[in-house]
DNA sequence: TGTGTGAGGTTGACAACGTCAACCTACTGA
DNA sequence: TCAGTAGGTTGACGTTGTCAACCTCACACA
């Protein structure tokens, strides 16, 4: 399928969050970028947080897709550690989309609901693998899962607002809090 | 000390974050509030990210004071369970005001790092006590402490984004998950 | 073949926002 | 006494999101 507008107008908003931070999206911007009126983005989004939701949907399906195909093979599964450590060099690749794409939205998106739910998924079902491998304790995966995420989520997140090595005294990196956590599940 | 017109404008600042979001927090909204004209918080704060600031560091004291004064006495210390317990029910809470404390600051606040530095020396010394009596594993105090907070800020922050319990299916909540944390610490 | 209809583009306006500049008014310390 | 300063005011400016009105052209269909 061709490049719509639509798309044409969601890459230009990516681009412009890369650099800039959110307030640099500006629908003028955006509109300039990709060589259309100011009003041209209504057009195709009721108003500038659906545009934004739909940056976000987009980078979220990419990086699901990437990391699945990087991480595990078309037969082989990617494992829990390999995709969480994926996360959070995701998050400081990208720090503008991460921030956005889990951001919270005031009316959720419901394409971007879905893939979320896809991406947890796909986690759960590496959680179930290793677990049925003996490598990581035993319990509902879904639980087990959410666990995983939360502490890599946490630990992006708080790496990217400095709050991890401020005093450049412990410089503990969110990959490492990462392994920590497996480490100590595995001794379980 | 009595209230002066700068804790006037912080406190107007918070409660219009309370109701409305980030967006709801308008200068001229706040010299309203504060029955002064649109400008006056010029002349107390440089811009509205200082004022933003102050209103982060303002929450970040009272919260590290109350957590400190109901989970442990003057003599007792908090156990790190009690505080990373006391974390999500905050960021529950005071949604708006912990994303705004927690969000990344372009250039940062001499006051709020102190604050942050000094909620972070607490926890770090409740997981030295804990390790002391057994109830953690060993390891550098600084490092477990920031796989706490992680989890806990991640738990935390995914809640409020709903994606933990979207499918309503897995009702894992923050709380569950830093218990569940703290179990599979324990049992190693 | 004509036609109207809707998708997608345009221009121009609007109020609200952050911020700046200029001005005013007390109080204070030398 | 009086200059200086902290803290307040009003008015303006450019930018932003959004709305309304208009244009245009491809295309289904009578």
């Amino acid at each position: 399928m061709a490049q719509t507008r639509r798309d044409s107008l969601i890459s230009a908003a990516a681009k412009l969050l890369d650099r800039g931070g959110p307030a640099a999206v500006t629908l003028r911007e955006v509109g300039r970028a990709a060589d259309v009126s100011h009003n041209a983005p209504y057009k195709h989004f009721a108003n500038k947080d659906q545009l934004l939701a739909a940056v976000a949907a987009r980078e979220l399906r990419r990086q699901t897709d990437l990391t699945v195909s990087k991480t595990g093979g078309l037969l082989t599964q990617p494992t829990p550690q390999a995709l969480m450590i994926r996360y959070v060099l995701w998050a400081q690749r990208y720090r503008e989309r991460f921030k956005l794409t889990f951001g919270r939205w005031r009316q959720d998106d419901a394409n971007l609901r879905m893939e979320a739910t896809r991406a947890r998924s796909i986690l759960v079902a590496a959680v179930k693998t290793a677990q049925a491998a003996g490598e990581l304790p035993r319990g509902k995966p879904e639980r087990l899962a959410a666990l995983l995420w939360a502490l890599a989520h946490g630990a992006a997140d708080l790496a990217l607002s400095g709050h991890l090595s401020s005093k450049g005294n412990v410089h503990a990196e969110a990959e490492d809090l990462v392994a920590d956590l497996f480490r100590h599940l595995k001794s379980c």
